[in-house]
DNA sequence: ACTTAATATGGGAACGATCCCACAACAAAT
DNA sequence: ATTTGTTGTGGGATCGTTCCCATATTAAGT
């Protein structure tokens, strides 16, 4: 069992208080008592318990963050790993501990238990189900949303300007000379698959109403679902001579470009390829993936920014915190 | 703030005593009283303080993850990112709650956090210096390392048995017909690294004398310092003609592989690659990667059912803990 | 009628810190 | 000589639970 400050008082023949004020050090202390303290605090690695702390400053310092998700990977999604990686060195940066949690579906398990720890603000991460959010929403503590996918205004939301991105992807395949497009959306119910979708459609409208535009929905955004509807659909897809395929995240650009790569396809020069989200491999690849680069460590970053502030009870400016993305070019197209 | 135990006794009109043993499922309650006790919990949406219970019940159900890194990525690293969620789902299955930190270097905070925040038990992941190790021994607390480095035969450790590893990589290859090597080996620090390539090394000269082997130590094991080694020594590497390129991990492997298809170098009809680790993306790499498989999910809930022994003071087997790794034929080769 | 047991409830100590308050000792200022 | 201020220390309430113990009521067994 770890050691209390009564320990400590007792050894050094002091009274807890007197350790207490070294320790903190507020209050005066003469110099040889500290010292003796100090030296008993150093030779035992007495730590004070922040459990004992939090339960009188009614603070505990704590930050829970969980991610909501039917299956694996958790962490190992590329772009979850890249937000909980900032969030984490953000949250140490200012002095806050986090408890790192999943759910799966509308569980509200995690909830629960990071009610019960008392953390002082919480970060949902990913696509939950508005029962989870009007659940968090009774607890009266401060929470964000990330890369979610609710219209709730009363909801502080951090995602990416996927309409816009879209709509650069849109323009970018365009100027390159592509008019017919064969393209891959995510599921439906996504809110940013939705708008990465509406953007590049809208986008294209605008340009030219001539525009040949395949869209096909995968059930999942995944690398083997990418992989699967081109797959399904290929004797179309090579039947109508697409020279250019979108898909609203790169992981299924990822999985349709594999195909390709089997089927012996050149890329870019038979058909360009392109993404949504620069996650770490689409740099990686061969040939490397042209992408709208959504920058998810500033997400992050962001977030833990925004959550102290709520926490201390400061003016916030906006619910809604759209991140700007950028036109990564690459060898796909 | 949240409501109390003693803001619910009074509400019903009870003693806390009893709203405590309403909760608890503990001791005598009639039933109109426990009715009543859990309606208001429910209308105020009361959550007991896991704060309070685990000073009185000298049990925090919290364990630690530290995860060593000295820059970025941190649980976004594949592998770490894998260990990571299997820890948080095994974990959340036995009623552990996790921190996650992360620390740089011979950085020490991190350990002193858990430390003051009384976490049962504690996770080291990846390469710590022995300081931190000494450091944390000190605390008296059931700790164990996952993927580090060290020989120190005190310390609990999981890791894959990476000369095994290395030993399948060679008869392989050989058994394939490849007689002249490129090796890209990882740090010589690296425990891991070294394993894998003395068990290559060594499996190689047991079955043949006059095998050809060059190997380049990178500095890191990164895809980037894969691309740029392989680059370096590009002339060479022509020149000589291997037939196959051993990796010890697939990210150097796959940068080796970005750089011979940007060459226009077959694969594998020219250079053969293999890697080691057998991460998410060694699969969906064109072509996919011939690796060995590191079931670094299994390790991570080993860990964690590991943890939890000590932590309980039951008996546990072995303090090395060595996990299969196995040979997975792609495309690549 | 009287012990015994089961059911039901409340009071209060304990966990390990913080922090306010009381009190001493001593120096400096009136 | 008395007040005031500074320095240094200790006592004890407090935070929100759990859990032991005391007490009360009712039912059952002798």
């Amino acid at each position: 069992m770890a050691y209390n400050i009564k320990e400590i008082a007792l050894r050094v023949g002091v009274s807890k208080s007197t350790v207490s004020r070294v320790i903190s050090g507020k209050g005066y202390t003469s110099p040889e008592v500290r010292e003796r303290v100090l030296s008993v605090v150093e030779e035992l690695k007495y730590k004070p318990s922040a459990v004992a702390r939090a339960m009188v400053s009614q603070r505990t310092n704590n930050i829970g963050v969980i991610i909501y998700r039917d299956q694996q990977p958790i962490v190992s999604h590329p772009i979850y790993g890249k937000i909980v990686d900032s969030i984490l060195v953000a949250a140490q940066a200012m002095g806050y501990s986090v408890y790192l949690a999943t759910d799966r579906g509308m569980s509200l398990s995690s909830t629960d238990f990071m009610m019960e720890k008392r953390v002082e603000g919480l970060i949902l991460i990913s696509r939950l189900r508005q029962n989870v959010i009007e659940y968090v929403k009774k607890f009266n503590i401060p929470y964000l949303m990330v890369n979610g996918s609710t219209d709730d205004p009363e909801v502080m939301h951090f995602v990416s300007m996927d309409e816009e991105g879209g709509s650069h992807a849109a323009s970018y395949l365009y100027q390159l000379g592509h008019r017919n497009f064969f393209v891959i959306a995510g599921p439906q119910e996504h809110r940013s698959h939705n708008l990465r979708l509406r953007g590049f459609q809208e986008s294209m409208e605008r340009m030219d109403e001539n525009i040949e535009m395949s869209v096909y929905y995968s059930p999942e955004s995944s690398f083997e679902q990418g992989y699967r509807l081109l797959e399904e659909q290929w004797d179309y897809f090579i039947g109508q001579g697409f020279t250019a395929l979108f898909a609203t995240n790169d992981m299924m650009a990822l999985g349709a470009m594999k195909l390709l790569q089997q089927r012996s396809v050149p890329i870019p020069g038979q058909v360009a390829v392109m993404g949504f989200d620069d996650i770490e491999y689409a740099a990686m690849y061969s040939p490397s993936l042209t992408t709208i680069k959504v920058d998810n460590s500033k997400i992050g970053h962001d977030a833990v920014v925004m959550l102290d502030r709520l926490i201390k009870q400061e003016k916030v400016l906006s619910k809604l915190n759209e991140y700007t993305s950028e036109l990564v070019i690459r060898e796909s197209t």
